[in-house]
DNA sequence: GTGAAAGCGCTAACAA
DNA sequence: TTGTTAGCGCTTTCAC
């Protein structure tokens, strides 16, 4: 990479002088800016970011902590961070904690050196279960802002940004209750995350104002057969006729069993899941989703924590942002 | 953060004793690293990055530059390239290409200022369909190694992790064959891709051999209804008995589709398709899929790159790794 | 209009 | 055993 330095030394100027011709400082003159441009053109001359970084002493960079980059969710999450902080002149550094708590200090320890300038992250299922939240308050004493998102700790004082789950799942059941349903489910294997337990209640609080119905949950573990868990729950239960699913997967997998059942979907039985578009191909008929706009969350937290970085804003001014989920009717429902 | 200057100030002593001290150095005595050492642990001090990487002029930090984080192919990759980086101490910059010739350049050139010691990438659709190199090369030139994955450009000098994938399609296709399938098609909505085009290769190859099949080919457009378009292809040929699908989606809409026509998978139809353990799930039965082993080719890109930063490999010394795949056989064939 | 010098945080050669 | 100094590449204040 060429340098100042070597610039300077080709022009027979001072380093000072190329540098302020490159940031167009009026202290130079004209035909010396030119000289000093052209050469720098000719060379590709960058500066180089690790001095900026150095003597300016942060980095335009965020480190994002997520708990599985296989998550579609959660990718996509990604996905929107990145683009907004590529906007703004931001990089991004990926530390995946495998929903590992000790990796998921060891990536906040690791990057708290100087290398990022905040954090964006969603909680480890360990640390949730935990309820660990020690290591998040040091990054933050430490001059380090975090934007939380989805999986989040109330306890942390920090900036948020996350999904309405209790009403999505709140509402959705209640679609299905206004399509005359009588025997409706619940199928989750996210049931040890935050979020997974509020889905749960928005589907028990719609169940038990029925005054009539009682609720009816599977949860399914990470290390479990899903399909073979699913199935044998329709065959205990044989006259389901709807389903609300707490993940992406649940839903997918309850629906193509319930046809390969022989059910009419959704004459026989309706179902809703949370998923994203590419998902709801993956049934035929193509399922009704709660749409979480995992872009978006990612788009506004890496707003947020830009705009922190950028205006100083007092660590006790937090704020938390919620996002809507929408629901997309397909024809897994009437 | 703590800084060796303030270390040393409370302490007493020069910045170079401290430096020396927390590095073990045997110029010091045992009483001061001892002192030093107490008083870093309490500040919890860490040695700043930017500096180190500065100083050193090599970040430890890999640039990855991919297609699209959606794709679960390249999420996985992803996942493989950050936990081998993690293990070896390298942290990973992530830029989204977005399928984007532009703005895979753009990445190149935003994080060869020093920002990184090497890339690992998949190229951009549009990359490959305009066969646009030269971004490659000049970075490559400016001293900075580059190991490609999955698509891969034959003309650019660099290490690669590659899939068998003419093979891959081959042999499953030979599979159907053997259980005495009459009408096997080939769906793919990655025929723009060199993968997509040498997986069809492969297909055809193992139909013409067989003297008397013809290929039959439905190629999906990104902007196209994938179940719409699987669905007429299907209406269009019912005595389909066969289907090699060539991307993670069009196996999964595929059997679900068939299943929904009443069609018994695998008795009336055998179907093939690449996809990971989770999406196998998808369907019911669950789809024969041919494994990638995305993870290991993450993995063995970072190992290759890891291994040249560090041993300064000349750049025109490179290896071509195959990773070749595995057929998992589930439900969905004989 | 141009240049010298300090300093960001660190390491390492050299001096004491 | 400890300290001084230079230097990584850059910006910026202050002299000239």
């Amino acid at each position: 990479m060429v340098t100042l330095k070597q610039l300077a030394k080709e022009l027979n100027v001072s380093i000072s002088t190329v540098s302020k011709a490159l940031n167009n400082s009026t202290e130079i003159g004209g035909e010396t800016v030119k000289r000093v441009k052209e050469l720098a053109e000719l060379y590709n001359y960058k500066p180089n970011k690790v001095a900026l970084s150095l003597k300016q002493n942060k980095t335009k960079t965020i480190g994002v902590i997520i708990p599985n980059i296989l998550n579609h969710f959660l990718a996509k999450v990604l996905f929107g961070i990145e683009r907004e902080a590529t906007k703004n002149g931001y990089n991004i550094i990926t530390c995946i904690s495998n929903e590992s708590l000790d990796k998921e200090k060891e990536g906040l320890q690791l990057l708290a050196n100087g290398s990022v300038d905040g954090f964006i992250l969603s909680m480890a299922e360990e640390t949730q279960v935990n309820n660990e939240i020690d290591h998040f308050k040091r990054t933050i004493s430490q001059g380090l802002p975090i934007v939380m998102f989805d999986r989040v700790a109330h306890d942390v004082l920090c900036d948020k940004v996350i999904v309405d789950d209790f009403e999505s799942t709140y509402n959705a059941t209640k679609v299905l209750l206004a399509e005359n349903r009588k025997k409706i489910a619940f199928i989750s294997n996210i049931n040890d995350l935050s979020v997974g337990k509020l889905r749960e209640r928005g589907y028990n609080k719609a169940i038990l104002e029925t005054g009539t119905m009682e609720p009816l949950v599977l949860k399914i573990k990470k290390k479990d057969d899903h399909p073979k868990k699913i199935k044998s729950f329709f065959k205990k239960h044989k006259d389901l006729d709807g389903v609300i699913a707490a993940d992406s997967s649940s839903g997918i997998i309850g629906l193509n069993m319930a046809v390969s059942f022989g059910l009419k979907v959704p004459k026989d039985i309706s179902v809703i899941g949370f998923a994203s578009k590419s998902d709801s191909y993956h049934t035929v008929p193509r399922l009704t989703t709660i749409r979480q706009h995992a872009k978006t969350i990612g788009a506004k937290a890496a707003e947020m924590l830009i705009h922190r970085i950028q205006n100083g804003t007092p660590s006790d001014k937090v704020v938390t942002k919620i996002v809507k989920t929408t629901l997309i009717s397909n024809k897994s429902t009437l």
